[in-house]
DNA sequence: ATAAATTTGTGCGTATGTATC
DNA sequence: GGATACATACGCACAAATTTA
């Protein structure tokens, strides 16, 4: 060492750095006092000083006077917590999601946390951006509702990122297939069963059904409408199907023609199922339209629960949403994640069947 | 000096650092030499070099051998834009909110920032906690609907360490009287005297009304009300207000026996202004356990144009929130401050008098 | 172009003060 | 109180980079 051209103080420093590198030294443990350094090496104490110092600036010591030199925790430094937790869905104003992220946050902002807020419009680019930006804000932890659920995601890359990060995800409403996660959602099976068994139950035979294609919420709420009209051998006739994906969303609540060509073909039906109250309030509107009232000619029921279901003057059976109790229940999750108190958080709520008038016959 | 008690190296530390605050070396000047310091504090170099070295350390100052100690450039140190945006607002799902937070969005998201979420529940303490956890988060911007704004807020030194550190406010709805920045906000008393010339227009000569009394929003509706009734020479018979804070807003929406007791009041009354659909809604119902129907026997106006103004059986005349309108305005009037194209904004949007059911005499 | 002067960088020795055990 | 360890401070010497005469 002593050939060596480098000043003295930096070979101290280096000496200092692999002693602590080598794990020979645990944070809190004490270093060589300043005079025993001075005198293994043969310099003054000065340099000694000089050489902690500067390890002190960078951050891999602390001193206490009177007490000695300490290896400072570097895990605090790396491992620092932002305070602040990625919350992302598919829309932001629309329906359920003011609920949801109201629910997020009153669990995470008594834990002095704060939300990250983005939104995709169900769409994979937004997605990325959104994703790709809370990545540079080095969150501690993330909830995210996933886009278009059943297709392939391109963005995996990325949720790829958060994972060797070592960053948390809930997903919520849905997961990716090819992308293992802690989820949160409701048992939209469940859901879809219980509503088609109440119409059942009140005597329908030939019950229609309105399903968005491309998210899994649509896919097992159809599922569970298979499943009652398997239990009670009932056949499901095709034609009463309309099925409809993001992109056709707005033909269907705005495209009068549209719906009402599907209409006609439900001569038979006496029940409708629809994917949410949102299609399900239009539905009303537009069965009126032909003549066909609620519940007296068809029984209608929506999903969610939304204000919507409460409002209008046929108020709406519906199976509801958790809303605000999904979100804390994914606020939660998270912490248990970011806490390690668990590893992987897969959890399926119950829905709940809320009868109004829409599904009546009693008058 | 000499009399201090602090440590020399420090008093130099101080006295360079206010030599450079005050503005008399900028950036990449050359400071005194070392030899020079030391003369002037009669103190040795060796003292001179621990005061500058931390200097150098705290990113004040550098050093280049054989040249002088030079004034470090900070701008691209605290200048470095995190991207985030600050958004606070009283509540969160209910009503406008989900709307106006969507038109912040709609704007900023565009521009490559990201929210950041938080609300106060209308109360100061939590403000409170919201203004310092954003504090931490070194944002860019802020956008911030006010507490309880008739009140002195007790947060204002929180808003002043915003506005040190040179981070721009956006107030939305309302501002602080003792804390100047940028609004942009509804022109609350031309939608108070909107409402009230809609009604004195259409024949009505007793009007009640039912105003907030602890946010700017109430006392400016309750402004134009008056200032309506002064241009047509009407008078206000003071038992036809009703006053309510924040407290009292779920006893308005609740008791029924409080709200009756008013109603009981309005004898002579042919008009009701309220000071949001919520309240106004709720007085539809009240009114009507007591055979006072709407518009017939009285015609009633509400404010914000939620979407339970559209929703109920009788559809609800209101004066227009702006929402997302006023979200994308309060924005861009954020952008324009950082950008600093602007210094500082204060816009008041028209409201907009939207007639429907409950002010309509023709049937 | 070179030498001298200036300025920072490294290093040693010493002394005294202050906090901890 | 005494021993130990860090904190502040002075003075000196020489090396290396830069500027100036």
């Amino acid at each position: 060492m002593s050939l060596n051209n480098e000043p003295k103080y930096i070979q101290v420093k280096e000496f200092i750095k692999n002693y602590i590198s080598e794990g020979q030294l645990n944070p809190d443990d004490k270093l060589f006092s300043e005079h025993e350094l001075a005198n293994r090496f043969q310099i003054s104490r000065h340099t000694v000083r000089k050489a902690i110092g500067e390890l002190i600036n960078e951050g891999w010591l602390y001193q206490v006077q009177g007490k000695g030199t300490f290896v400072a925790n570097t895990e605090g430094e790396t491992k620092k917590k932002s305070k602040l937790i990625g919350v992302i869905t598919t829309y932001l104003k629309d329906y359920i999601f003011p609920d949801i992220i109201y629910g997020i946050d009153e669990i995470l902002s008594k834990e002095g946390y704060t939300i990250l807020l983005g939104h995709t419009n169900n769409e994979f680019e937004k997605e990325r951006n959104c994703l790709l930006n809370m990545l540079n804000n080095n969150l501690d932890g993330l909830i995210i509702e996933p886009t278009k659920s059943v297709l392939p995601n391109p963005n995996i890359d990325i949720y790829e990122r958060f994972k060797n990060r070592g960053i948390p995800i809930v997903f919520i409403h849905a997961y990716y297939n090819n992308f293992k996660a802690s989820y949160v959602m409701e048992d939209d099976i469940l859901g879809g069963y219980m509503a088609t068994k109440h119409l059942i139950e009140q005597g329908h035979q030939q019950i229609a059904g309105i399903f968005k294609s491309d998210d899994m919420q649509g896919l097992a709420r159809f599922q569970g409408f298979v499943q009652a009209h398997r239990e009670y051998n009932l056949t499901i006739n095709e034609k009463y199907i309309l099925w409809f994906s993001s992109q056709d969303f707005d033909r269907l609540l705005l495209d009068d023609t549209y719906i009402q060509r599907f209409i006609h073909k439900l001569k038979n039906c006496t029940g409708l199922i629809c994917y949410n109250d949102q299609i399900a309030i239009n539905m009303l509107d537009a069965l009126r339209a032909q003549g066909i009232y609620v519940p007296r000619d068809c029984a209608v029921v929506g999903f969610d629960n939304s204000e919507l279901a409460q409002q209008g003057e046929i108020k709406l059976t519906t199976v509801a949403h958790p809303k605000e109790k999904l979100g804390r229940k994914a606020a939660t999750s998270l912490l248990e994640l970011i806490n390690g108190t668990k590893e992987c958080i897969q959890e399926k709520m119950d829905p709940e069947l809320i009868m109004r008038d829409s599904t009546q016959n009693d008058n």
